[in-house]
DNA sequence: CTACTTATATGCATTTGACATATATCTAGT
DNA sequence: ACTAGATATATGTCAAATGCATATAAGTAG
């Protein structure tokens, strides 16, 4: 920032927003794909994502890429990492601002059903993918194994209301490996993150569990 | 990334790299800040930084920043977060990556000698700072607390050998408490990041301590 | 009313970490 | 050479956290 500078001298670049939007699918991470419509990379599946307005904030660039593909608005969403090796886009250099945002997996099926060129492929088995958006879902998935036991973050791929028993799922999707039941139980009270809600799980087959939600913030 | 596009239909934007380099000195977390020669913001404090070159990658412009400033080429340094809200920089939409260094207070004191736009500022006691830049060292600082425990980063704020002691008080100035010091002792050397070395520190009034050194790299 | 399955609670051993205290080793001074 | 003083290093104890096994509770299905 110390140097010179004149507007018109600066050679054409671009700075994007890519989203790397995850959920939990049958007990398996997976993450939104979208297929590309235009060259480079035509036909092949790649990270939704769009041009930064020139008017317009990163996060909120972020924030309409999600609700253009999710419809929605009031999602888990946060600033993941930043990629922009000058031959990642062959048409001209582009910076782009990864995002990493987290979705129950209910609340994506509208927008699945509506559109064909998404789909949500399980983190396992990806398919190629366009440009270096591959690395971009690598980064997200440890970021969010790293996060989990310290933030809140596991809730965001549940609904309002939700038993001990999916928080557990959830975290053992995550993190690929089975959990002991009655020391994850005790250790997510324990954080004061959660709270009982009094009401049980209706049309289960045996013994419905209590129903949990979010505290409205401690702190 | 789905839009199309024409190179030339971008308005002026610009990348650039924004460095937080921080250090220990006198038993306090301390930034290197650069008075700036240029409006705006002119003979304001502010991060060292520059434009990203069109055909550089990011890291390889915090890199050459780094080395601008500091003449360094081997200090640990990662990609911290980017900033682009439209109104940060008054001369044309700028987003910056930030990266984020650590090296011992030593290596900066020949810069800090030679370059009178240089200085050293405890994050405690800021001066008013141009743009955004208070917002990205309060960023530095949260993620640097954050690594602290389960990173090898406070290594990065000491000579290649130090003492149990040196250590402790590194971990003390990112923290901001003082920790017990056997407690601490076990915990550092359980990590399996360091190793004696049989070497004992010299000048010294009292006994003296066991140098030791980071380990070649575990896994 | 019983069998079955899952939720929830409890007990216990092991581990982790904080804290207090003891021992070791150096310099400086007599 | 010896002692005092200061710091490094080691140990012991206690409390909290964690992992695992087991017991009890609460529903459905037959």
């Amino acid at each position: 920032m110390s140097q010179s500078y004149d507007p018109g001298a600066f050679p054409p670049l671009a700075v994007t927003v890519d989203l790397v939007l995850m959920t939990v699918q049958n007990g398996h991470l997976a993450v939104l794909l979208q297929r590309r419509s235009e060259a480079p990379h035509k036909d092949e599946w790649a990270l939704p994502g769009g041009f930064v307005g020139i008017d317009e904030s990163l996060d909120d660039a972020a924030q309409r890429i999600l609700a253009d593909k999710a419809g929605l608005k009031d999602a888990w969403l946060e600033q993941l990492y930043s990629f922009g090796d000058p031959g990642r886009d062959p048409r001209m250099r582009i910076v782009t601002i990864a995002y990493f945002a987290l979705l129950p997996a209910a609340e994506l099926s509208a927008p699945l059903a509506a559109r064909s060129d998404l789909m949500l492929a399980p983190l396992d088995t990806l398919p190629p993918l366009a440009f270096d958006h591959r690395t971009i879902i690598d980064h997200a998935a440890t970021r969010l194994r790293g996060k989990l036991d310290y933030a809140p973050v596991a809730f965001a791929l549940l609904p309002p209301r939700f038993t001990l028993r999916a928080l557990q799922d959830v975290h053992e999707a995550i993190l690929g490996i089975s959990l002991n039941k009655p020391a994850f139980r005790r250790r997510m009270i324990d954080t004061g993150w959660i709270e009982g809600t009094g009401e049980k799980e209706s049309g289960g087959a045996f013994r419905p569990a209590e129903l949990y939600r979010v505290k409205p913030r401690a702190s």
